[in-house]
DNA sequence: TTGACACCTGAATACTTGCTCATATATTAC
DNA sequence: GTAATATATGAGCAAGTATTCAGGTGTCAA
């Protein structure tokens, strides 16, 4: 369990400061921008906060399970069954949600439900649809 | 090269059909609420397209190269002097960046300077933003 | 109590990823 | 031409990830 207890994030922070601490021998071409850029960086800790978001949706699996959701209230189960997989691999990935904070679960009985746990989470989702669906030219034809 | 021409997204869709093709032993608890998410279920290959752009924003180091991008254009040195890190690495994910759509380079001279590839980007990148700002209340709290 | 069921979880495994290091390419200055 | 500079890239390694498998927990019904 602790595996998944922010341990990951703590190791980011570490190697973040590690490597603002590097001195970088790299000359710089233009010091303006660069000032400027430095000013309004995010930092480390929230730019590993947004990435961990991220990669909570950055599996096709992950993805499905959302839209699913998205849509209504499901058990274990049924996930298992919409998306065509074994009930063990949906329920990894559920507690992967279920701690990035994606998702709630409810249970009644031996059957536990899971929800999205905001509206946040939708419109994130709905961004990620609209960009695969128009403005895609697949990956393929970038590879120059 | 090949490594990043779609190859990934190939294998995935022949994994996702290997799924569906599978027969699922799981009881369906409440079939008509399985059939309607089957329905309405984004397809195996949207999935993914989804998943590859979310992948891309999965990484601190990535966002933080998109965070300063979002600002203004800058060159690889000068990126990878406001990141603290090495030449080396930001070239490696800027590529990967370019493959997936999400920056665009123009050369001048010897140097290449990197943009957002369009408003999308910002768009996803802001919402990430907002919600790694609020409505954060920090991987390690939901570990039950 | 016994068994069936819904779900969870740890270990194992094959695969993926992000960096460094060394080196290659291309442009500019001399 | 040579040297210096800006960037790109391939190999290699350490770390992370998604699934399967085997088994565990808790609930319900007979």
């Amino acid at each position: 369990m602790s595996k998944y207890s922010g341990v990951k994030a703590t190791r980011m922070v570490i190697e973040y400061r590690q490597q603002i601490a590097d001195h970088c021998d790299v000359v710089l071409v233009d010091e303006a921008r660069v000032r400027a850029a430095e000013a309004n960086l995010v930092d480390g800790l929230t730019a590993t906060h947004m990435a961990e978001t991220f990669q909570a949706l950055s599996d096709p699996t992950r993805v499905r399970i959302i839209s699913t959701l998205a849509q209504q209230e499901l058990c274990v189960c049924d996930l298992a069954a919409v998306l065509g997989m074994s009930q063990s691999a949906i329920s990894h990935q559920l507690r992967l949600l279920r701690v990035m904070g994606l998702v709630r679960h409810r249970k009644e009985g031996r059957m536990v439900y899971y929800v999205l746990d905001d509206e946040h989470i939708q419109h994130l989702f709905q961004e990620g649809l609209e960009h695969a669906r128009h403005g895609r030219r697949g990956v393929a034809d970038r590879s120059s």
